[in-house]
RNA sequence: GCGAAAGUGGCGGAAUGGUAGACGCGCUGGUCUUAGGAACCAGUGGCUUCGGCCGUGGGGGUUCGAAUCCCCCCUUUCGCACCA
């Protein structure tokens, strides 16, 4: 007996149709809506994150539904674990790729944006996640970003915020300063024109402060290795020791400038060194150009040279800068420094290859024992002296290069014959007993550059009065708006083009109640996307950023799932305010994200999709062709979802066809006993389909069922019901609308 | 240079010490059909004297047994990169 009425017409799979059906019924039912009460109630919360899309006007890519629906699975699958699975997307709007395009267009960016998002928003209904949209964000929205405002300001207070000049990366192109996690290879990650070093005063977010928690944390978490890793690399830990080496004063002939201004009043030039046993063998001293110290080392004989080479070294970009491969150049200040081991007068340099942004823009050259600074002697005559003698070494013979492996010292006084691991240890020890220097561990991760020259961002809540000095926005005063501007275009000047509009920026100092100026820089997107995933269960609250109760019940984020090409940008920057909220006592968890899994990247034919390539994947065209549930387990059955798949139109038929006999079997299927080896070999099936949801691993989960498929239908047998049913429920995840129609069919009500 | 991942049929990939190539695409043959770029069934790593032999980038090793573990080399992709 068919399991559908005998007079019932068994129609074919038609996608279209099934999916329109279900997609309506799940917004009418609010099957994934959560009301505040629902959310406060759950007794298993599961808090399924995806990383929230960039509303790009060319709409949704076939990457984002790939993400999103790996994501989407897991959280399905959580469900039908009996979860009570919270699953929100929002639009992360704010920011220069948005601005650039509507600079293209001419279109004020709030006037396009809202375009896209709802764009954006249609394209993602069709493709059956179990989005809540409910409780959906919108960073440009006045009542997400006065939120983002508060973090600012809360920041701020904990003295995590700080304006300061500084060297910044300045982008000729966008007109605007870069975070350092922006710059790729020198090129600004949106433009790819060559960034500059400029000196501004800009907002930083004091994220260096964090990178021992930020670094040793890592270990502790469930993440993908490859993003652990990325992390790791780039917070770069260092152990070794500043150093401090006296300026020999009379060897400095012009002396009318000012004492330089550094952390203290001596006249001593710090150093940070991996290598403290190797200080005998520093025969010369190098500073970045822009090193503060210079104009007061320079000789007068020497000023002419010095001043060229340091506009030389500011006019160019930084890929040109940090090329390793071109040859040293530098030029001698004219000053000398007293090298505190050995007491000897060394000679000042300022050259490229130290940077002003990496320890302290100054280091001691040790040619004898590192590559570049033995190059550099080479190449300027300076001398070179071995301090460090390897196994079998006299430590007389001259070197031909520098030698960094181990041995003994040598030419080191009364540490001569030391390991260089103990001599690291004995002559930072002796010179911190002097007061010349001290054990240090350095990071390579800057502070967060996060003024924006621009106008597409939150307006950054701070007042400038003449009277008070730098005055926060009083929270109650928030949000601070963005006005509507017709000339939001970004210019050279190093301001924003809201510093163009006085009727704006004038305003009254809350505290003496005289007359101050806004802040004209907004923040960076960065920001934006820090905390937003503390924002959404919280949607329903308009007067604080997130309910403490909500938020302890619901958070931190059980799953997290997106692409690696964050893994230094928004992961790094939301564990830091996570972990700034979490100390000022608002967050009862330091990290937000306990899982965190990496997705791979979709090519088309073999080639990456780009528009110049003209190989861009259409996802509305091939989800109206073939239907969501189809495109969805196709993406999904390319290729291991961790490493990505290529996407080519030949193989959809596969997936398509595997959804097909699954709705003509169980449409088929008979009401009798279920065969033993077929039954055993379901229950083979669902374990081994359980195993792969939970490790990501969809592409054997989807082959086991088919491979299950083709079991139950072998030599053309018709299937058992008892078969066929469980695998409804297995597909699930996969393919919602067709399990959702499938399931109804066989009676069940959902 | 440093760090990470990977190299398996015509193609995407499966198998992490135990029958290599699951599953799918493609291809071949068959059934049905007026027809089929539909559906269904069967086959499909290479060589073969039909006994078998060879086969997971290359070379060596451990093991009763290696795609899988170890050593050396080659190639590709990604991240960082004059980081002191």
């Amino acid at each position: 007996m068919s399991t559908t009425d005998a007079t019932h017409v068994t129609a074919s799979y038609h996608p279209a149709e099934v999916e329109r059906k279900w997609q309506q019924r799940w917004e009418e039912q609010g099957t994934n809506r959560w009301t505040a009460g629902e959310l406060r109630s759950a007794d298993r919360p599961f808090y399924n994150l995806m990383m929230f899309p960039y509303p790009s006007a060319e709409g949704l890519h076939v990457g984002n539904i790939y993400a999103f629906t790996g994501a989407d699975i897991y959280g399905r699958f959580k469900r039908l674990q009996g979860h009570q699975v919270f699953e929100p997307i929002g639009f992360d709007a704010f920011g220069i790729h948005s601005e650039n395009y509507a600079l293209k267009q001419g279109i004020n960016p709030m006037e396009l944006i809202p375009r896209n998002v709802e764009r954006f928003t249609a394209q993602l209904r069709r493709v059956g996640l179990m989005y809540d949209w409910s409780h959906s964000v919108d960073t440009t929205r006045p009542e997400y970003y006065r939120w983002t405002q508060w973090v600012f300001l809360q920041l701020y207070r904990a003295g995590l915020a700080e304006k300061k000049e500084a060297p910044v990366n300045w982008c000729p192109g966008c007109n605007t300063v870069l975070a350092n996690e922006q710059v790729i290879g020198g090129l600004c990650e949106r433009c790819d024109t060559p960034v500059e070093m400029r000196f501004l005063s800009q907002w930083f977010f004091k994220i260096t402060r964090y990178a021992g928690r930020l670094l040793e944390n890592l270990k502790t978490l469930d993440w993908s290795d490859t993003t652990r890793k990325a992390q790791e690399n780039w917070i770069g830990r260092s152990e070794g020791a500043e150093l401090a080496f006296p300026i020999a004063r009379r060897r400095v002939a012009d002396d009318r400038h000012e004492p330089a201004q550094l952390h203290d009043e001596k006249p001593v030039i710090r150093v940070f060194t991996t290598r403290p046993d190797t200080v005998f063998g520093a025969t010369y001293m190098v500073l970045a150009p822009e090193h503060p110290l210079v104009d007061r080392l320079t000789s007068a004989e020497q000023r002419e040279a010095v001043e060229a080479y340091r506009r030389q070294a500011a006019s160019q970009d930084l890929v040109t800068r940090k090329k390793t491969d071109k040859t040293k150049t530098g030029v001698w200040t004219g000053g000398y420094a007293v090298n505190p081991a050995s007491g000897q007068d060394v000679p000042v340099w300022i050259a490229d290859y130290v940077l002003m942004e990496y320890g302290t823009g100054a280091i001691m050259a040790v040619p004898g024992h590192d590559e570049r600074d033995f190059e550099f002697a080479a190449q300027f005559g300076l001398p070179i002296v071995r301090v460090v003698a390897g196994e079998g070494d006299d430590g007389d013979t001259p070197l031909a290069e520098a030698y960094t492996g181990p041995g003994r010292l040598v030419n080191s006084g009364r540490f001569d014959g030391m390991e260089v691991a103990e001599g690291k240890r004995a002559i930072t020890e002796w010179l911190a007993g002097m007061g010349l220097g001290e054990q240090r561990i350095n990071y390579r991760l800057h502070d967060w550059t996060i003024s924006r020259q621009r106008y597409w961002g939150p307006p950054i809540p701070i007042l400038y009065c003449d009277a008070c000095g730098i005055v926060p926005v009083p929270e109650d005063q928030l949000p601070v708006e963005l006005p509507f501007i017709q000339d939001y275009k970004p210019d050279a000047t190093g301001v924003s083009p809201l510093a163009r509009h006085e009727e704006w920026y004038r305003t009254t100092c809350p505290s003496c109640g005289g007359e101050a100026r806004r802040e004209t820089d907004v923040s960076d997107t960065f920001l934006d996307s820090a905390w937003y995933f503390l924002r959404y269960p919280s949607t329903d609250f308009d007067q604080v950023p997130f309910d403490p109760q909500l938020t302890r019940h619901w958070l931190p984020v059980d799953s997290y799932i997106g692409g690696n090409e964050h893994a230094v940008l928004h992961l790094l920057y939301a564990r830091f305010v996570t972990m700034a909220l979490h100390d000022m006592g608002l967050l009862h968890f330091e990290e937000p994200f306990t899982r965190f899994r990496a997705h791979g990247l979709i090519v088309k034919d073999g080639s990456k999709m780009s528009k110049s390539r003209g190989n861009v994947v259409n996802p509305d065209a091939y989800i109206a062709e073939w239907g969501a549930d189809t495109i969805r387990t196709y993406l999904m059955f390319l290729g291991p979802y961790q490493e990505g798949g290529d996407f080519r139109d030949s193989g959809i038929t596969g997936p398509y066809n595997f959804l097909t006999r699954l709705w003509d079997s169980v449409l088929t299927s008979e009401e009798r006993p279920i065969d033993p080896a077929v039954e055993q070999k379901l229950h083979a099936t669902i374990r081994k389909v359980t195993e792969d949801l939970e490790s990501l691993s969809y592409n054997t989960a989807i082959a086991a069922m088919m491979e299950y498929l083709n079991t139950v239908r072998a030599g053309g047998r018709t299937p058992e019901r008892a078969a066929v049913e469980p695998l409804v429920r297995l597909v699930a995840p996969f393919a919602p609308h067709l399990a959702e129609e499938l399931w109804e069919r066989l009676g069940h009500a959902q």
